[in-house]
DNA sequence: GCGGGTTTACTGGCATACAAGTATGCGTTA
DNA sequence: TAACGCATACTTGTATGCCAGTAAACCCGC
């Protein structure tokens, strides 16, 4: 975290510190309990105050950093039951959508899917990991979209933030074979018209994805809020 | 909307004013589409620019308004979609909550439950509908509490905020009877420990509660996004 | 009367200045 | 030595000034 990224001054500043302050706390760039300035930040990046302390406002509304007043900017620990919540809350909707979707789908929807899951072998493939879960992002989103609920994911993109956080900071090496498979499984479900088989697969994908989080947590206790 | 609140300088001033703004939108008394000023709220109520300015940027995050630079900020119209997706979580999450819910529920639980009904009969016969929203907000807050997920009712609470927007604004009285019989057929499956019962219950509870929605919108086309 | 360029009064974006609360290190004091 | 008080260097909160861009009223020429 040392230069940040240069400022394109043709265009409104605040909504580039805030895209790419929120990128560095996802990534684990900027590790939880961080101390943020908002002069200090001005200062390297060639802009005043005010426009960082609006970008932090906007990552305080997302529950990326919180403000003391008086004392600093920090980013926010991890919430153990935000994230819970977050996964909750995902597996809740998404098995919703597949299985209204189990009923709709059309061949080209199943087509497109089906080539989804190359491009994601082929990212394993070549050991793109960044590359694999922007795939697993679209993946979804395209499910959503596809059941006529794009601003569903909207909401639900919030949610996998935090989730994507603590990947990023447990740096886990998940077994994206087995993510794959589970993909294939809701395609599979789709494709037979079974909305319960379709439901079912979400499930087990939604559940398993954090299933050794008390793990991590007892291995990496200071990013976890109190 | 002529005077506003009167500020409390011993209290930072940002949250005062979010949190009036807030209610006087969702309440409707700044209905969609209406023009918000930085000066001239600020004038009124007797700080300067920049604290109207961090409240319309909380505003903005939560998806109440919208500023347009150099132009204005203005109140969102109501997305359609938005109210249609925050329909669809919550009929997902809270159905699942209850359904959890219906394997672990205690007595107390289903006591307390009971009594929420009670007080909101009370206030549906002294007519008083802004304590009926309060004490329905609380009932369906306390399921998601008591299933042990208070953190996914925070989430729950931001989109419930566009829907009682679309109430009010529609100033649509609705059958206040049918919704305490709804919330009694959920405590029922609750007490019968009977999951798929409290689901359904919980499911034809929220779909029922935006059921007229497209008589609205063609009713009140102006309040909606194109 | 009507079309078109120009002025003018606004808007929000950003920079800067000042105010007030907080943490910290040091010196004094009991 | 330990506890206290205070100077000082931070922090964010708020106010204000300036700028660029928008839009609508305006004036002028036809």
């Amino acid at each position: 975290m040392q230069a940040g990224p240069s400022i394109d001054f043709t265009q409104p500043t605040v909504p580039q510190l805030h895209e790419w302050l929120r990128g560095a706390i996802i990534r684990g760039e900027l590790p939880p309990a961080a101390r943020l300035s908002e002069t200090e930040i001005g200062n390297r990046l060639g802009v005043s105050r005010q426009p960082v302390r609006e970008a932090f406002i906007r990552l305080t509304a997302e529950g990326l950093t919180e403000v003391r007043p008086q004392r600093g900017t920090y980013v926010s620990p991890i919430s153990l039951s935000a994230v819970l919540s977050a996964r909750l809350i995902r597996e809740a909707v998404e098995s919703d959508l597949v299985r209204m979707l189990a009923e709709t789908a059309d061949d080209a929807l199943l087509d497109r899917l089906d080539a989804e899951i190359d491009q994601q072998r082929a990212a394993v493939s070549r050991q793109d990991v960044a590359g694999f879960v922007a795939l697993d992002d679209r993946f979804h989103r395209l499910l959503a979209e596809a059941a006529g609920h794009e601003a569903v994911w909207q909401v639900l993109e919030g949610l996998k933030s935090q989730m994507n956080r603590l990947r990023h900071i447990s740096a886990r090496a998940f077994d994206t074979g087995k993510l794959i498979a589970q993909h294939q499984a809701i395609v599979q479900g789709l494709r037979a018209r079974d909305p319960a088989q379709a439901e079912a697969a979400m499930r087990r994908h939604l559940r398993e994805l954090l299933i050794d989080m008390p793990e991590i947590a007892s291995a990496h206790p200071e990013i976890f809020a109190p």
